[in-house]
DNA sequence: ACCATAGCTGAACAATTGTTCAGTCGTGAA
DNA sequence: TTCACGACTGAACAATTGTTCAGCTATGGT
């Protein structure tokens, strides 16, 4: 593929150096799609705040359709992010990744006050 | 809304407490859906190593088209990501955004060994 | 057994998005 | 001016995705 000549050689090894760690890049890709979508960062942040939290719950809080929570508990779910425990009729989720938590902990110091 | 009975008020509460900071998560979910596809990610980690760099050495260190990378590198501009310079028939493009400089930085550290 | 509640599921749908194709603009060299 | 090169643009297309709708499962109460 590097048939056509670099424009600044130097420079084309150096970005193609970057990608060294290819696979952490995708793996990251996956998790910033997963933030991308502002219903379910609400979601996260919920959880990151409440954990415990019922679905129902969860719904009326960020202003969503139970079953559109439901969707996106099923998409964390399935990537680990989340995990569940019943209690009698209801379900409570919560946080279980622990970057996850962090990020969303590092997202809401940026507003606040904080010497750090 | 609220009309449903909450299954643990004090939780319905402590999510609902979450999202005070709404236009800030908002922000942040259009962040992180300009890093979530693989590519585009793959072409900050460039800018960010590699500042200065023309389009069709971009194209080649990725291994994209550089129709492609053009319309990638045209998103982040709109953003206010990056920003261009003619050096002849060239278009030379560095990170211009410092919160993405730093998001990078972090995680490009992520997998190298680092003490702090 | 019966019903109401809490949540899950799959299909359908609209909206968004990344890539390719074909063509255009601007720059530098002959 | 003419040509080649580097990069941009818009339209078209396929793929992905978030939501809603309708129906289902499971638990708790009567």
């Amino acid at each position: 593929m590097p048939d056509v000549p670099a424009i600044d050689p130097a420079k084309r090894a150096e970005a193609a150096a970057a990608l060294q760690e290819d696979h952490t890049i995708d793996e990251w890709a996956r998790r910033f799609a997963l933030l991308s979508d502002p219903n379910r960062l609400r979601l996260l942040f919920c959880l990151h705040r409440a954990p415990g939290i019922a679905v129902s719950d969860l719904a009326a809080a960020v202003g969503m359709s139970d079953t559109s929570v439901s969707h996106a508990l099923r998409l964390l779910r399935s990537s680990g992010w989340v995990s569940s425990q019943r209690s009698g009729r209801a379900i409570l989720y919560s946080l279980a990744d622990d970057t996850i938590h962090d990020i969303l902990h590092r997202l809401g110091a940026t507003h606040s006050d904080e010497s750090g």
